[in-house]
DNA sequence: GTCTATATCTCGATAGAC
DNA sequence: GTCTATCGAGATATAGAC
């Protein structure tokens, strides 16, 4: 069943609006405005403020999820793989902030819907993309690729490189005033990042 | 002037209800129960809410910064500077759990806020940790201590790789369920990450 | 300084015309 | 399906007794 525009419309309001302003901040009002309707469609369509909720925040974490899939099965070199997941991981960030900022938001509120999802997730398609790139760091590690680092560190250490700007942006660009031309900063965070983890994991290092 | 007892309490019970509803999400009624008060108390010391959370957020600022600063300074080497940081900052976040994800919130909102007090306190104190610490890198980087890498990226990757865990964490315990003991996994990042970093960074690698 | 009681308003949700 | 008008809960903020 393909969403009417109205319904679309809506939704995609809802989830800028959520995304910056939180759940309990976002005002019905001023999600029907941004959508250029009213608040009784709202209510028409998803029934309460809590169901669009969990509808925009299934809707951002299937999102979140599907924009990996493809690439990480092609990669046939670890180093491959690391590049592709970084990526695709800032490039997705970039594209889908408010996806993005839905899904930390929830998280850091320690929210339950974070653990419902990922639960199903982990049941439904046992290779989504995170367990896909832990098993990869798994392999290279047996394989002596990388050195015997814990994979679970490694991959929250490689996830936190990717988010983390996007996170503390505000921040970031006081500390680094240059980086106005964010798009700029956001493709060389890309370089600068397999850079630093490539050296970080290999085991061998030959000198320059 | 320290602030009386019941100022006192209604300061920290307001940042505990800040950083786990959000400011939109906290409740008056919630803080001044929290605090074993009524809301009449709250106003009479506060005046408003917005001026209770800007209050709370300037505490934590401050309370953030202060916590590295004697620690970097006295470093002798760059590695010894990256595992004071680390140590310090993670110990931080364990132990100022509110005060961090107010901070984290108030940066993914995209506030004013942020950019104010660090801009002030960048004139009042030149060498406030995120500056001693990307001058810390900018040194290592012109000894040849470590490789040639971008001191802002850097900084943010040290930086994202010490507060993620804390910012993902229902997402990191679906993922990791045996850190159930969420203590032994947080200490066991200090060492992961320092391993990861310093390996990543430093110039030459003498195998083991 | 501290509390109870209340004023004022905002927001989510619904009723009902079209 | 879409809109205007409105209800009623719950929020911030204040008044005023003690």
């Amino acid at each position: 069943m393909a969403p009417s525009d109205t319904e679309q419309q809506l939704f995609d309001a809802a989830l800028t609006l959520f995304a910056r302003h939180g759940k309990a901040g976002a005002r019905m009002q001023a999600i029907a405005d941004e959508a250029g309707l009213n608040k009784a469609m709202l209510h028409y369509y998803f029934r309460s403020k809590d169901q669009l909720y969990e509808a925009v925040f299934g809707y951002a974490m299937q999102q979140f999820m599907a924009s990996f899939d493809n690439a990480l099965r092609t990669a046939s070199s670890f180093g491959e793989a690391l590049r592709l997941f970084i990526d695709g991981y800032i490039t997705f960030c970039k594209h889908h902030t408010d996806a993005m900022r839905l899904l930390v938001n929830e998280n850091l509120r320690g929210g339950s819907l974070v653990g419902q999802h990922l639960q199903q997730l982990k049941a439904t398609a046992p290779d989504a993309p995170p367990q896909l790139m832990l098993r990869t760091i798994e392999r290279a590690v047996a394989s002596g690729e990388i050195r015997p680092v814990d994979a679970d560190h490694t991959l929250l250490s490689i996830v936190s490189g990717c988010l983390f700007p996007f996170i503390a942006r505000p921040t970031a660009e006081v500390l680094h005033p240059e980086a106005a031309q964010w798009d700029a900063f956001v493709e060389a965070r890309k370089q600068h990042l397999f850079d630093l983890l490539y050296h970080g994991l290999r085991t061998d290092t030959p000198s320059a």
